[in-house]
RNA sequence: CGGGGCGUAGCUCAGCCUGGCAGAGUGCCUGCUUUGGGAGCAGGAGGCCGGAGGUUCGAAUCCUCUCGCCCCGACCA
């Protein structure tokens, strides 16, 4: 009876994301130290990630290409900020069999430099202007604290490279990806995020500006779940990309890149789950119902079999992803259990008592409601329900969100809240030296000055210096 | 890389202080009984006690070294 528990969110949240995860089969540790084996299940959910943003991206006017996972270090050093960002947290490879290399190859901590090099070679004209491509793909970065999905040293993501003719058009290319994400995250992954540029200090190293969609997690912490790069005309000087332009005279093409990752799963994992385990918002359960048929020996179980079968035709025709749960050996007891710890939107139950009055249970994961209706009206009544389900999340996590969102102008205020968790809008005068300031007093960072907000002039909440633009969002973050 | 902790059955751990047959719970296998929220009984399989050296008649236990992992800090999608 002493089953693996699952700690309280209230009391240990960290301990909570790991439980969770080993709970609801998403993911574990690998024999490699900072490495992550994911599972079928959390596998799965990043599969329908993958796939609705592919779809988008594709929508957008982007080709997805392959780019090799070795970076001759020359390459690398190209970009002096790029470098001096990256190159700590690179992998090298020395030796090739037993040979030691005469260049070592740095393992991709991400593309530009193998991209940007390769479109140099693509563009003579403006003519061969905008590439637009994507990658999906694994990158490595040596960090020091892994946290499954949210820090792993190799992790999947996809990575958009362009390149434009001019800076308008790379600027609308970076706020398009942006918006994008913004709305994937939102409508897919039920995670409301707020959108927003950089402050120079959390900027993509080389980058002229960094745009992000921020969440916050059930803590109150934000996690940073995409991002987008202006990169200027910076990485086509360094990797040159030039081209003849309509004028004749050479010009460095103006450069972007946007990347969602696998951390994407970990926000799903903080935004949904609860204290049973993992909640997956429909569009993105690999199994959207689960049928546990309920029965006492072989009369029965021939009796309810049948209607089972009858029930996931009718739900597949309805579109409706379905699986009855038919092991012998598991009690309906912890069939409930293994479904609810992975997430699975919708439960149905169905025995003799059911059977009997024609009639089916359905629960609901999320609200851990019970209805009882009849089983020819189960297609009907679940495929709209699981929309409401994807709906009521969202409207969940942003009222949520919002309820921890505060305005404030009193730096000593802030101090004393900020340990609580949320997202606290301050006036900033912009000075690096501020934010060095809240990060050593706090541990909180600017998240980003956010897009929706209107300028609101008055003083820095730190340092009192008169502030012009809009609030910043300071935060503790993941 | 600093500070702390832990390596014993698939998993969680006890045993170590005070040296003397390798343990528990859970999981797993077989059978029977069970089945509407983590079933019961019976039988069974499973170990180089992280590794190397040392002390000792004898080491999971004491000593030295080593490797690995986890947690807390500095870094980060």
């Amino acid at each position: 009876m002493a089953r693996r528990k699952i700690a309280k969110r209230a009391d240990d949240y960290a301990q909570w994301y790991q439980d969770v995860i080993a709970e609801g089969q998403m993911a574990e540790h690998s024999m490699v130290r900072g490495c992550m084996i994911i599972k079928p299940w959390g596998f799965g959910i990043w599969e329908r990630i993958q796939r609705e943003m592919d779809d988008r991206i594709k929508a957008t006017g982007h080709e997805n290409a392959y780019f090799p996972l070795f970076v001759p270090k020359s390459l690398f050093d190209k970009e002096a900020e790029h470098v001096e960002g990256f190159a700590p947290e690179c992998a090298v490879v020395t030796h090739g069999g037993d040979k030691e290399l005469e260049e070592p190859l740095f393992v991709r901590p991400t593309s530009e430099a193998i991209i940007c090099t390769t479109y140099g070679k693509w563009v003579e004209s403006w003519r061969d202007l905008p590439i637009m491509i994507n990658q999906w793909a694994n990158v490595v970065r040596w960090e020091m604290r892994p946290r499954l999905f949210l820090r792993t040293m190799e992790f999947l993501w996809q990575e958009g490279h362009t390149a434009h003719e001019t800076h308008d058009e790379a600027k609308a290319e970076v706020q398009t990806m942006l918006d994008v994400y913004a709305e994937c995250a939102e409508n897919v992954l039920a995670v409301p995020v707020v959108k927003g540029v950089k402050s120079e200090s959390e900027r993509f190293p080389g980058a002229e500006n960094t745009y992000t969609i921020e969440a916050m997690m059930q803590d109150g912490r934000a996690l940073q779940a995409g991002t987008s790069h202006d990169l200027g005309q910076v990485f086509s000087k360094a990797y040159g990309i030039e081209f003849q332009g309509r004028d004749g005279t050479m010009q460095h093409a103006w450069s972007t890149s946007w990347g969602v990752s696998t951390r994407l799963v970990g926000a799903l994992i903080m935004t949904h789950g609860d204290d049973a385990g993992i909640v997956v918002p429909p569009k993105l359960a690999p199994i959207q119902l689960v049928i546990i048929p309920i029965y006492k020996g072989d009369e029965q179980a021939a009796e309810i079999k049948p209607d089972v079968e009858a029930m996931m035709t009718s739900l597949r025709a309805a579109g409706v992803r379905v699986k009855a749960d038919l092991r012998e050996y598991l009690r309906p007891g912890p069939k409930f259990f293994e479904w609810e710890k992975k997430g699975v939107p919708l439960r149905v139950e169905y025995g003799m008592r059911d059977k009997e009055a024609g009639n089916v249970v359905l629960k609901r994961r999320d609200t851990g409601e019970k209805q009882i209706i009849p089983m020819a009206e189960l297609a009907s009544v679940a495929a709209p329900l699981l929309v409401t389900i994807q709906n009521d999340m969202l409207e969940r996590a942003r009222a949520r969100r919002d309820a921890n969102t505060h305005v404030l102008d009193d730096y000593a205020d802030f101090k004393s809240r900020v340990g609580d968790g949320g997202f606290f809008h301050m006036r900033w005068c912009g000075a690096s030296a501020c934010e060095t300031k809240v990060k050593e007093d706090t541990k909180a960072t600017i998240r980003c000055l956010p897009h929706a907000s209107e300028p609101d002039p008055g003083p820095c909440a730190i340092c009192g210096e008169a502030a012009e633009g809009v609030r910043a969002i300071f935060a503790r973050a993941y």
